[in-house]
DNA sequence: TACGGTTAGGTGACAATGTCACCGACCTAC
DNA sequence: GTAGGTCGGTGACATTGTCACCTAACCGTA
């Protein structure tokens, strides 16, 4: 089943010994999913841990009166920290993890996870590591959302998503459920970038016409 | 120096040999701030781990405007997640741990706790336990700070700080900075809960009226 | 090609919250 | 007493969020 070796894509376990490796390959499930669909959610406590193999996750928090916020995203060579967090206190939460392209993940169960933590100290690390990196991107979250401005917010969250590109593709809702606010206030920050000729827009497509100014809003944080 | 056997304190070291125990007195050093002192900040990049014996901690974290928000309190018997991701991120964060009273902390250095996590799987589901609820405090803080009615918040607040009292001894400042917000936001709102004779106020000090109408409000989230 | 339903986006009025400038009341040290 | 600092009040205004309702673009199908 599983012909690909996992191991050697993480930090944490990529050092390991060979047996070792061996042994985890053995004991680990591949999963693939498609684009869109749900990694991870309130519904499903999980009882195993994830690693991300490939693709991508966004991993997004709504709130009772529908509106959602993404916290962060997850990357190709991550573990999944939120649900260990979520496995570990036992406690089902409001977050979801949405597959933004094909994904590979490898799910690992418990007592795998804790003969590994407690025996290899490179594993031990990258978890730990991988918590502290999460915990320091919900501060900053939390920093932007009470005390940020939305047009510097937006600007940044563009460059973010469209790095590299002349473009992003997305709807003003989309943007909106990033950073946690209503479409309506996209569409009238996004008209004002509009009118200052920073962007380009048409239907679910947002064209860069000026990246140097939009970074100069980004940093007037 | 430790007249005080600390390991009996914590869920995650009281279950240990005796032999380990020891060890730990051993190694830790006992540390007594006053209320007020500043436990961790920005400044010092902390080297060690920090369990808080007695007292309780309240972690914050201040925007480049100077407004503040608490992220969340530290209280006797658990651990100090924030330091801890900040030594292993080897990153400098902008939160700050005030003492909220006379507190004692136990320091353990890196390598203990490296030791530590690595032999006894108890200590290691301690830390693992105790980084899994900061992570869904934070997660809590982005709901109400991105989706919640400061009115709302407002409330829940005050019954939490003045939780079995009749009063709040708090200016309104320190109220805001509870909630990242301003002073004069939380001025009119205790103004509104005046005159609805939910509260009494005077300097400084914050008397309850109707627990019961506070609660009621706190719980229309 | 025309139709109808769905989704994306626009708009104005209003409510909630944040910002600013300034004020007076109170508190403490001298 | 008074000087200076802290605490709280207030009105005007800016920003952001909410609501109701609208139009335009897109898509599948007859």
């Amino acid at each position: 089943m599983n012909v690909l070796d996992w191991t050697e894509r993480f930090k944490g376990t990529a050092a390991l010994p060979q047996d070792v490796r061996t042994r985890l390959n053995k004991a680990a499930r591949i999963v693939r999913m498609k684009k869109g669909d749900q990694v991870f959610g309130p519904m499903n406590i999980p009882d195993s841990l994830f690693f991300l193999y490939d693709g991508r996750i966004r991993v997004s928090q709504t709130s009772d009166a529908g509106r959602e916020i993404v916290l962060y995203r997850i990357d190709a060579g991550e573990s999944c920290v939120l649900t260990t967090a979520c496995m570990l206190a036992e406690e089902a939460y409001n977050a979801e993890g949405i597959a933004e392209s094909d994904v590979t993940v490898v799910s690992l169960p418990k007592h795998a996870f804790d003969r590994l933590s407690a025996e290899e100290d490179t594993f031990r690390n990258f978890v730990f590591a991988a918590y502290s990196r999460r915990l320091i991107d919900l501060l900053r979250v939390v920093d932007d959302v009470a005390f940020g401005r939305i047009d510097v917010r937006l600007a940044e969250r563009l460059l973010i998503l469209g790095d590299g590109l002349k473009e992003v593709r997305a709807t003003h809702q989309d943007l909106a459920s990033e950073l946690g606010t209503a479409r309506e206030v996209i569409s009238r920050v996004l008209n004002d970038f509009q009118k200052r000729e920073l962007i380009e827009q048409s239907r679910g497509l947002i064209t860069f016409k000026d990246k140097a100014a939009l970074s100069a809003i980004a940093d007037s944080a």
